[in-house]
DNA sequence: CGGCGTCATGACACCGATGTCATGACACCG
DNA sequence: CGGTGTCATGACATCGGTGTCATGACGCCG
């Protein structure tokens, strides 16, 4: 690997005035740049980070960890999924900055997390994200001085800088529109009630029924999944909670599912029951998992769990923090997602026009 | 944040005493070590592996590139998905072996890869990973010089250290079960003929049935997909596909599909055609897309795509080559993946038992 | 008891970039 | 024509570790 040194040698001229080249940050006369140029192309040669951050104190790095997978209800099966797509937010973004992301993951062990922050904090990063595979609570080791901390899909007590999804609104917007579909019975089958997720959700829905002057039906709201990753138990608690809710006296003409996996998982309970789908009940999902969403027949209709926003945003304010803005706002930033309205809900005429 | 001078004053040695007690690399006084100990703890001294690097010129750093995905066949919508479990077994790999993992992707320009990589020689990465999103071969720009080079997922012309999954062992396990279960007559419903893994897998179908003494019905085999991200066109395709294979004067009993996304599908449109599944008919996937494949009633049959497992042994494959192992097999190193034996094919008796 | 090996430690140079300061050559101004 | 400012360039020190070599104190061997 070729030095500053080499291409100084090679073209004649002192390393600083290589170095000037490269940093254009004083007049080099013309010959010499192009002198210069030639050398560095013919070397082959790249300066050295390592160098760089010596002098400077400024690395370019930033250190993203994910995981702590395993403390957790729900998903944890799934995880490394919607942490992908996080993570390609927030390198995007921290590219175009000009920073280089640096990765470790827990494999589950949230207990590790301090020795990874070690390992970033040797290369000397100039600022961390830890992103959380579901929205919720977290609680992190202090960072030493100078570093930088934000949470993506994450927040904790302390106030650190978080980027979160905005689930309420989420929810209302799809509840809304299947209401402007003329859906009036909207029933609710939850994530576990433990998840930060599912309390917001359930508000987001109550005031999409609350600006439509429908009144809240508290038997239409079902926990319908459990808090540990056991597909058997989801499978008996999602059952029983598409039972309970179809046995109502006033059965409910479409059903919000807590996730996209239920509502595969509903598809087929429900076909299996004899129903026509969408024709005998409308579905809609959470999270907008295309890969699943756009397969189903008929497609799913869902609200999107905006993951690579909240990457990109999570990295725009880390580089903010790292060229000086301070930590501000302590509420964590909810990111909106878009709605994803495909085939499974079917509008329906409301009641008093299908008499007429 | 402190330096080694920093610890060495407050520890009243010199700094290559407590470079000494770093390393353990010589012998230090019992009094002398507690004293440095004591220091780096009261400091919360954490060694700059800038400062390393540079006398060492080992940067304890390696690269990882995705992307490339817009040029692609199929799967593009998805991609970063499958993308994210290899890198979690590099990371796993790298972390096991004291390296850290630097990551970018080419947001699906594969014109930038020279420039990440670029990036990459900046900090003076040990070796890089270049991750493709489905297996297929690839093209890279030439690497400097001392850096090594590993594919994962994909493999080139010039016999580049690659590593990828053994589709045609995959498909022939599938299969060879399926016909332990007791089906002759099983169609394959393939992803677009352009993809490797195309080729590879109606081989190991082929296998599977010459090893059964089967004969190969060249009208079960049909291209169900086509090679653009277009969900309408591969609907109408796959749709086709059924259509012909169910119409054949002796249908077959079980369906391989090419993917599970494509599974997903096939369940909708054989139920609106009217059958039950699995009883009127078998169905397999490929790739154990856990999420849907767990989700799906009946859960899905599959062959795991092994991503994790790729990325651990291309980590591994790289690690060897830094710590001195030389290029050697040149072919693509093949990691099988397991059988995910659910509940989507069901066993058959064979005919003439069935008459009995 | 002199010589040699080991232990324990420190002084110093070096890795590759860049900030600071110095130097020489012009050009321009009054 | 001397002073001052800009341009173009180089010498040198510095960032934080670590390899090399030197030094002094013992302990052991013959």
């Amino acid at each position: 690997m070729s030095t500053i040194y080499d291409v100084a040698r090679v073209a004649r001229v002192s390393p600083k005035t290589v170095s000037r080249v490269l940093n254009g940050d004083a007049p080099v006369g013309r010959e010499t740049r192009a002198a210069v140029e030639a050398a560095i192309d013919q070397l082959g040669y790249v300066p050295s980070s390592a160098a760089r951050t010596m002098r400077s104190n400024r690395s370019g790095l930033v250190g993203l960890v994910t995981g702590a997978i395993s403390l957790s209800p729900d998903q944890p099966a799934l995880s490394g999924l919607p942490d992908l797509f996080i993570v390609q937010g927030v390198q995007r973004a921290l590219e175009a900055a000009g920073m280089t992301l640096l990765i470790s993951d827990t494999g589950g062990r949230s207990d590790r997390v301090p020795e990874l922050i070690r390992t970033f904090v040797q290369h000397r990063v100039e600022g961390i994200i830890h992103v959380a595979d579901y929205h919720r609570e977290v609680s992190l080791p202090k960072v030493p001085q100078g570093t930088r901390l934000v949470l993506a899909n994450c927040f904790d007590a302390a106030g650190t800088p978080a980027v979160v999804p905005d689930d309420r609104h989420g929810q209302d917007q799809l509840v809304a529109r299947m209401i402007a579909a003329g859906h009036r019975r909207i029933a609710y089958l939850t994530l576990s009630a433990e998840m930060v997720a599912t309390g917001l959700r359930v508000q987001g829905y109550r005031d999409a029924l609350a600006a439509a002057g429908i009144a809240d039906d508290p038997a239409l709201v079902v926990e319908a999944d459990v808090p540990v990753d056991d597909p058997q138990a989801e499978m008996r608690r999602l059952a029983e909670a598409l039972d309970h809710v179809l046995a109502l006296p006033d059965p409910p003409t479409a059903l919000c599912l807590g996730n996209d996996r239920m509502a595969v998982r509903a598809y087929g309970m429900l076909r299996s029951r004899g129903l026509d789908l969408p024709r005998d009940l409308s579905i809609a999902g959470y999270d907008d998992y295309r890969a699943i969403a756009e397969s189903l027949y008929p497609t799913l209709t869902t609200a999107e769990l905006p993951y690579a926003a909240i990457g990109t945003r999570a990295a725009e304010r880390l580089v903010a923090l790292i060229r000086g803005a301070d930590g501000a706002g302590s509420a964590p930033e909810k990111v909106p997602g878009r709605l994803a309205w495909r085939a499974s809900v079917l509008p329906r005429a409301p009641e008093h026009q299908a008499i007429s």
